[in-house]
Formats: C-alpha cells, sequence, structure tokens
DNA sequence: ATACCAAACTTGTTTAAACAAGTCAATGTG
DNA sequence: CACATTGACTTGTTTAAACAAGTTTGGTAT
C-alpha cells in the first residue's frame, strides 16, 4: 500500500461516502476546504476526487461542486474498474468459499489456442482447470492459461489455494492492467459436469487478457459463471467527439 | 468538441496507435520529447497519456516509458468505458441497423418500478420499448424509463430516430455518467416475440443508470441482447489496497 | 573480463500560481 | 416588481518547477 497523498485522500473521502457521512445527491466540501483540511496543494485534492469520478461515486460540476452519486450495489460478484482475485471477491462478498483443481498440465499452445489466448504457438504455457464454489455451490469453470516462463514453480497446490497470492508475494511480479470481454455462451460439457445450471442452457463468460508491470501479457484466463450468480458492474463515462 | 490541448494530443496520440504508426509492444516517446513536440507542458502531455491508460491501449512503467499494449478488439457490439448510443455503435461497426418502436407510454412509477429502476414511486415517467435492428436482424430488446419532467417533448418519432441525438443536441442536455449492470437472465415473452433466439434460453442484459451534468439519474434502461451479437469489453486496472 | 557505481535517462508525486468558465445570490436599476 | 449586473464562489485547464524513484548505460576500478 503506497502512502502517496492523494491516495489517503481519496480512501479518506471513499470512506466517508461509503459510510454516508456525505449522503446521497449532497455536495462534497469543496476543493478549497479539502486543500486546508488535509494540507495539501489543489492539485493533490483534484487527483484523489478523479478517482472516486471513476469509480462512478462522485461527479464534479463545473461552478457548482462535486456531487454525491454512490449507490450501493447488492452483492457484485465482480467489482468494477479493479482487478480482483476470486479469493479476494469471496471475502469481499462475505462468503464461503473452496477451489478445486481438475486440471494442471503444461502445453505447447498450438494454433487453436493461439487464436483464443493470443500466445504465439509454440509458448509454453501451463493450463489449469478450476471450480469455484461459493457457499457450497460450484458456481464457476475457470480455463487459466499461464506463460510458463515466468512463473516457473506455479503448482497445483498453488492453485488451490491463490495464485494471485503466489503472483504479487511470492514472486513480486506487478499485476497492472487486464483486458477483458464479456460474452454469453452455450455450455459445453466441463460445464454440464461440474455446475448445476438447473434450466439455463448458457453462462457468463469472461475472458481475460492480464498484463504484468513490464507490458508482457503473461495470462489468459476464460472464466465462466453460473447466470443466477454473475453480475458485472461498469461506470461508463461520455466523452465529448 | 472541446478544442482543450490534452485532448487534442490525446486524439493524436491515439490515432498514431491505432493506425500502427506505434507499433504493439513500442514505447512511445519519452515525456519529454512529446513536450517539445506538441509545444506544451509535462502535465499537459502526461494528462493526454493518462486518458490513454484508461483505455488499455498503454502502460506506463516507471524508469522505463510508456508502452503500446494496443490490440484491436474484433466488431464489439460495445466500446469500453464509454457511453455510446445504439445509433453511434451501429455506424462505428458499419452496420446497417434500424429501430422499431414497439411501445411508448407515459406511466407512473409504481413499487415495482421504483425496485427496478430507483425511480421513487409515483414519479412520471416515459416508457418506451424498442427493437433494434443490425442488418435486418433483430438483436436487442430495449425498455427505456425517461423522466418525463426531464424530456418534456419525447415523442415516439424521436424514439425512432435517436433519442441521444435529441437530449443533446435539441435539449442541450449533457449526459455524464452511467452506471451499468450486466447479467444473464432467462428469456421472457417480449424477448420471445421479437427476437429469434435459436436454441438459447437467455439473453445478455445491460441495466444502465444515467445521470446528467447535474447528477440526476434521468433514464433507466434495460437492454436484452441476442447473446451471439454481445459483446462487452472491459479494463480492469490493479489497485493496491 | 567482471563487478560496481555513477550519470543520464525514464515516469511518479507534489506544490504553486494564474486564468478560464460556470453557478448563484445579493445588489442595484429601470 | 422584474431584470440585469456584479462579485464571490465553484470546478476546469495549463504552466513551471522541484524532487522521488526506477531502469539503462557506460566507465572505472578491481
Amino acid at each position: 500500500m503506497p502512502k502517496v497523498k492523494y491516495d489517503t485522500i481519496y480512501k479518506n473521502l471513499k470512506q466517508k461516502i461509503e459510510t454516508e457521512e456525505y449522503s446521497f445527491q449532497e455536495l462534497l466540501p469543496s476543493e478549497h476546504t479539502l486543500v486546508l483540511e488535509y494540507g495539501c496543494s489543489r492539485n493533490t485534492v483534484r487527483r484523489a476526487i478523479a478517482e472516486l469520478v471513476k469509480e462512478g461515486y462522485v461527479q464534479s460540476v463545473q461552478g457548482k461542486g462535486v456531487l454525491n452519486i454512490f449507490r450501493p450495489v447488492e452483492q457484485s460478484t465482480f467489482k468494477m474498474g479493479s482487478i480482483e482475485s476470486f479469493k479476494e471477491s469471496a471475502i469481499r462478498n462475505h462468503q464461503e468459499y473452496f477451489t478445486n483443481v481438475v486440471h494442471f498440465e503444461t502445453i505447447q499452445a498450438n494454433q487453436k489456442i493461439e487464436k483464443k489466448t493470443s500466445f504465439p504457438q509454440g509458448t509454453e504455457l501451463i493450463y489449469i482447470q478450476r471450480i469455484h464454489y461459493f457457499d457450497g455451490k460450484p458456481l464457476i469453470v475457470n480455463h487459466n492459461y499461464f506463460l510458463k516462463a515466468l512463473l516457473p514453480g506455479l503448482s497445483k497446490e498453488i492453485a488451490q489455494h491463490s495464485i494471485y497470492e503466489y503472483i504479487e508475494n511470492t514472486l513480486g511480479m506487478v499485476i497492472v492492467t487486464s483486458k477483458r470481454v464479456m460474452t454469453v455462451e452455450k455450455m459445453n460439457e466441463i460445464d454440464m459436469k461440474y455446475i448445476d445450471l438447473k434450466d439455463y442452457n448458457c453462462l457468463a463468460v469472461v475472458s481475460s487478457f492480464t498484463y504484468n508491470q513490464e507490458g508482457v501479457m503473461f495470462e489468459y484466463t476464460q472464466s465462466r459463471h453460473h447466470p443466477d450468480y454473475f453480475k458485472f458492474v461498469d461506470i461508463a463515462t461520455r466523452r465529448n467527439g
């Protein structure tokens, strides 16, 4: 956790919004007031506010002030605009979770895999299939493809626990950007084998391409979610032109 | 279109990335170089780059430079992190489009509608059902709820053409933020009536809450998409803590 | 040749200041 | 009373400068 000023101000304001110290549709203190309150420059305050705007917590209105437009979203499986591991997500939603590794293998990318993952043919990959359980129910089938060169010691045991913890804490690799594509797909044999879809015949599918701090894509993951337990929140802003 | 400096620099860089003047995995010119090139301050250049980072076009690496990580995504129905009308989206993807208004009515929000749209009970709303066609195929069922007080002259004819054009150009209202929730839902009678889902029994559903420049939510829309033609792209960044 | 270190780059954070532009209320004038 | 204007607020854009921190390169001493 970085102890940069704008980040502490951002977290502080965010908390005050979430705990409704500032109520919905109310104006936050003006930038000038916050400058005095936090003893920093206006730019630093503005940067903190910019983060909140990006997350849809507030909206700046020129000439008036910064408006609180935060409405809590009930138990969303995914948190918007941020990368979150399955474990973190479960903890945030106060749920029981469990992961079962059903497949663990080193493979070489062929043409079909290249098309799907965009890893070039011949690349050595670790391919993992995992089933994620929330409150005892199997809800997500995960297909992970990791660049073997960057995750040398990845084992089945680590996959069972938390791969992201291994990547960040053990390897010291920094995860920066992830491009995610959401689609709806028909169920396949693997989905059917592990997940009870009731009378659905399709799932919510999130495909993600994840990059480390050096701009190298080291992971392709396809997550296939039970429709009843999938929710994805996004904040969009209108760009002029 | 605002003629602010950082925006023109942003657009310029973006275009150079899209046309591969800077190639994938290549470093962009350093901030200092760009300062000289555009004749502006470093902050202004940094602001333009920040926009590109937000959209997943580039990734800054401290000590090294700004890396181009842009990969074109084939025809995505939705554009990430921005608000786009159905008409704009169709134009961007060079598709034939057509909208059919099948229902147009003024209603008062009851308890059920309040729960769904978060408009308080008793609020006067304009409720519109529209079917969107791409290349002759009906692909999207749209349920719009507009705050009647803010869109007094909204008519069936406008709904057929483009509601956003009316809002922005005629009313001069500025659309700023939209919170979108994506889910997968089973088809209902209306879906079945208008859309040929083949052997799917569910759709991709996007619910959006849209705010104007004054922080007033004036629209709730539920868009129900044919799974084969739905794709949603998102860029996530890892926040520390 | 190797190892180390310093200099010269890169981006990241913070401050300070000025001016532009939008909002609002009080004040004045007709 | 109605209306325009002014002035005091608000956020938005841009510049300039300093220092922190990470990566690269090249030279020096071993």
